[in-house]
DNA sequence: CGACATATTGAGATCCATCAACCAATGTGG
DNA sequence: CCACATTGGTTGATGGATCTCAATATGTCG
């Protein structure tokens, strides 16, 4: 799987100059604070982030309790997905764990670029196969692996998460408690 | 997120005659037996199974024990998506649950059309977007809801996998026990 | 009818959540 | 600079949800 991301960034590369130069007029530089905001629940997600710098955490509310749902670094693109894709009010907080630097690309400029620029399409489709990817891996480690397993797992694919994500964040990321994570850890 | 469906179809019978006889011209009817298997593990995923009739199941092999991804029905279609898009061995296998008729279409076929119709490759992106929310909404129901929760909203989103598809299959798809869920079934 | 797959029921074990107390590190106001 | 609140993490005890293994029941199809 993971080698369809290198696939995907030298299809980037190989990106005309015009194509390329389009992209850029639609991105907008953009910083945020530790604990800022970049969407809020019930508002429609009008930009894609491209993350340069920096930590995001995606998350939703239920039962008043945070649920995690992914966990984002440098060269990533962070979305409320279904939010974005159909412009309807988001379920997800996309929240900023550090301070952090994102390429900001609005929906309709970008849907306009792809009508004129066939080879963005091309790179939008891969990215969303790459995340459709991404999900059904989630999904096969929540069918098929116990809490440890998958806290383990995390470990070796993910170690930044580990190493600069807080706990709490982590358990709701994996779909298990604040203590019963603790007490994985602590085994270990 | 139907509502994305209704915008799928609808984009389909809005394309062009020239398109949609391209699509005519690599499609492929074909009928399987109750029983079959469509792709088996190991197999790369050439072609796409446009369900026509009957009912098909996803799933794989974990501790030698099947868990189902998906059942299926007519107008949907099944690929086992990892192995498709990247044209690699496949974990999945894809069964007929009942009789069925499929039109298949050949993936090399397919790229190669969506580079003369450009529409083709939208289409594939409008596709690949659905499935991927349908995978953002299964990941949030295991993160949320207990057995017996899933079930019932199983039982109301999709009352034919209740009426046709064997518990123990279901029971698989919703990630229990099939003793679990009958003990669910018994008290409801 | 008999045979084999499919579904239910029961009892015990296990995993994990919850609630509550506790600890350590950090920050803040007087 | 210290007392104290706050935040983030750990530890303990208990209960509930769900799995597993085993026995039994209900199909269903030749």
């Amino acid at each position: 799987m993971k080698t369809y991301l290198i696939k995907i960034n030298s299809f980037i590369e190989q990106l005309d100059h015009k194509t390329l130069s389009a992209l850029n007029d639609i991105s907008k530089q953009k910083t945020y604070k530790k604990g800022d905001f970049l969407l809020r629940q019930d508002e429609v997600c009008r930009t894609s982030f491209g993350l340069e710098a920096g930590i995001l955490r995606k998350f939703y509310l239920n039962d008043g309790k945070e649920i995690t749902t992914e966990l984002l670094f440098a060269d990533n693109i962070a979305i409320s997905f279904e939010s974005y894709t159909m412009q309807t009010p988001s379920k997800e907080f996309i929240q900023a764990l550090t301070d952090t630097a994102v390429s900001q690309i609005d929906f309709t400029a970008f849907q306009n670029a792809k009508t004129n620029f066939p080879k963005l399409l091309e790179l939008d489709l891969f990215m969303t196969e790459y995340y459709a990817m991404w999900l059904e891996n989630r999904m096969f480690e929540f069918h098929t692996l116990d809490a440890t397993q998958r806290y383990l797992l995390l470990m070796k694919e993910e170690p930044r998460i580990i190493q600069y994500v807080p706990v709490t964040y982590i358990a709701s990321y994996l779909g298990i408690s604040l203590e019963t994570l603790s007490r994985i850890r602590a085994k270990i």
